[in-house]
DNA sequence: TTGTAGGCGTTATCAG
DNA sequence: CTGATAACGCCTACAA
């Protein structure tokens, strides 16, 4: 039980009867050490239990082998999915993640970036693209790489998906099937490109279709159950109530959903209800949802791979850009005939 | 724009005429400075745009300002959620919170701790107090401030509810409502006291009633809306099918109670279920799920606060037991006249 | 393949 | 209140 004092590289250097050098290199590069001296080493190390200690590798080397992700919160579905995936490509390359939120606070955001480049972080993954200059200068300025994630920016690497596409795939497939009164529940506009994003894709997509989603048939709401709850109830209170309504998050696309049966509303047969993301609870509830599937553990997971790249020394500001698709299940059908 | 080489505290010391000491000191005991100088220092400070080296102050210093958490797995509510509120808590105390998780391994947990002590955190907060010894060891041997959440275990800190009593209140419910038949769909039981403790609670409100729930009447599942829609699937198939299921987590519960429906059982008039955690989720479906609320939130913030009471040199190991309650919803009723 | 020595950016102790 | 001056634990040329 060694207590109190630490056991650090000389002590263990001491026991193997090396200099601490070579228990340096025993430990970042085996291979510049014969078997033999590897093995005392190792047995040395073993033996007292030897850490080694981050802080001094970081300030010695200059490198921290960490990687600060920042997302809005960490109260999400989509958010924790992604951090688990950036997690697991990290540490498959003995990276640590460093996580943060801002809780839909630009401000927050700025401070938590600061907060990482202080800590050190080698490399940083940030979601979306809009964000205070503050944030960005702190960024270019340190020259750290960094990577946003969902939507992208000029000069900064990105692993984006086309989120006004899927706000167009979802309205299309609701125009296919007849209707032409859509209204769409969405998330906050302000501080988030995502959002923004789906609601412009599924006017869009209206538009080319002769029709309109006015601003009356939007209701912003949090991104909740909750919110999807009260959205589906504004808009359910129309005179002329839609037939169709996009949910620009699945989790506010099934509050709609939830609050249409609770309103006695059938669905899909008098309201059809569409998501974006495709989460799991998406495909178990009833009716199941249809939604536009977004790759979040892949949007992670490239994300991870690639600042790592770019610590590599990688090229510049490079962008991957993933695909997504409808994914047509029992919430969705036919217009009603008009009342 | 200052690229590359990082300003440092010799810098900030030079711009603002003033030793390297003066402006250590300036950032983190500002009371030993004086007005003129603080400001001096400041103001260079902000004008080069420096931030402090965590690791150099962490290895002058010996306090990372770091604590470091590890959970079952970032993909669920409860955890998310549980980190959420550390996090906040933490922040508050310009703690940063380092992340990790074993996705229910056990080895995996163990080599968790092992990179959280590496990486120097002065706390480090667990799940649950069912692991292996060589992970206490690990920690006892670091002397480490260590607090446990959910379920404690001996020589350690611990936030805790209590998990029997919570399976205990969601049985008696149902007993009391004249329900004989209870199933339980739970977690895996290794690795995990959370569910053991859940079920156990169940069992023994059952005897107390002079009841049984017997082996064949508990469906071990994954922690997921599948999970709980298979347990129930199995459950219902029973020659002599439960009246009533409680799933020990709500998203178990809340995937019986849509397997349920699906199959055209309604509830709660031909099937009862319950759940434990009580998340979001659980008051917005329909019918709106019956559950035992256990303070996830407020676990995160007393284990933050504990951990950064421990470091401050509080006592040994002490322990904050949290209550929780029946919430009682419409996924219950009596039992159905017998068929 | 292994050892020697200087330095990474801060803090903290001690004088002044 | 401020300024020198050691550590802090490890990495990494450079030398042997």
């Amino acid at each position: 039980m060694t207590f109190g004092r630490r056991v650090k590289l000389a002590d263990v250097a001491r026991t193997a009867g090396v200099s601490p050098a070579t228990v340096s290199r025993a430990i970042s590069q085996p291979e510049l050490v014969s078997e033999e001296t590897l093995a005392r080493v190792r047995a040395a190390a073993q033996s007292l239990g030897y850490l080694p200690d981050a802080a001094a590798r970081a300030l010695a080397s200059g490198r921290s082998m960490t990687i600060g992700a920042v997302v809005p919160t960490l109260d999400s579905t989509i958010f924790a999915r992604f951090l688990q995936s950036m997690q697991l490509a990290l540490t498959r390359e003995s990276y640590q993640l460093l996580v943060a939120s801002h809780e839909m606070s630009p401000a927050a955001e700025t401070e938590a970036v600061r907060t990482l480049l202080a800590r050190g972080a080698d490399g940083i993954i940030l979601v979306g693209g809009d964000r205070p200059r503050a944030t960005v200068d702190l960024l270019t300025a340190s020259g750290v790489p960094t990577v946003l994630t969902w939507c992208g920016s000029p000069n900064f690497a990105s692993v984006t998906v086309d989120n006004e596409e899927a706000g167009h795939l979802a309205a299309e497939h609701l125009l296919g099937l007849g209707h032409t009164r859509i209204g769409v529940v969405s998330g906050r506009l302000s501080f988030n490109d995502r959002q923004r994003a789906r609601l412009a894709g599924a006017r869009a997509a209206a538009r080319k279709a002769g029709l309109d989603i006015p601003d009356w048939c939007v209701s912003e709401q949090d991104l909740t159950l909750a919110g999807g709850r009260s959205g589906c109830a504004a808009l359910l209170q129309l005179d002329s109530r839609p037939t169709a309504i996009i949910g620009t998050i699945d989790l506010i696309a099934i509050g709609c959903l939830q609050e249409a049966q609770a309103r006695g509303l059938a669905v899909p047969s008098a309201l059809s209800v569409v998501g974006i993301d495709d989460i799991d609870m998406s495909a178990y509830i009833t009716p199941s949802l249809t939604t536009v599937h977004i790759p979040t553990s892949r949007i992670g997971q490239t994300a991870a791979a690639m600042v790592i790249a770019l610590i590599g020394g990688g090229g510049g500001a490079s962008n991957v850009h993933l695909p997504i698709e409808l994914v047509v299940r029992r919430s969705t059908a036919a217009s009603p005939p008009r009342t």
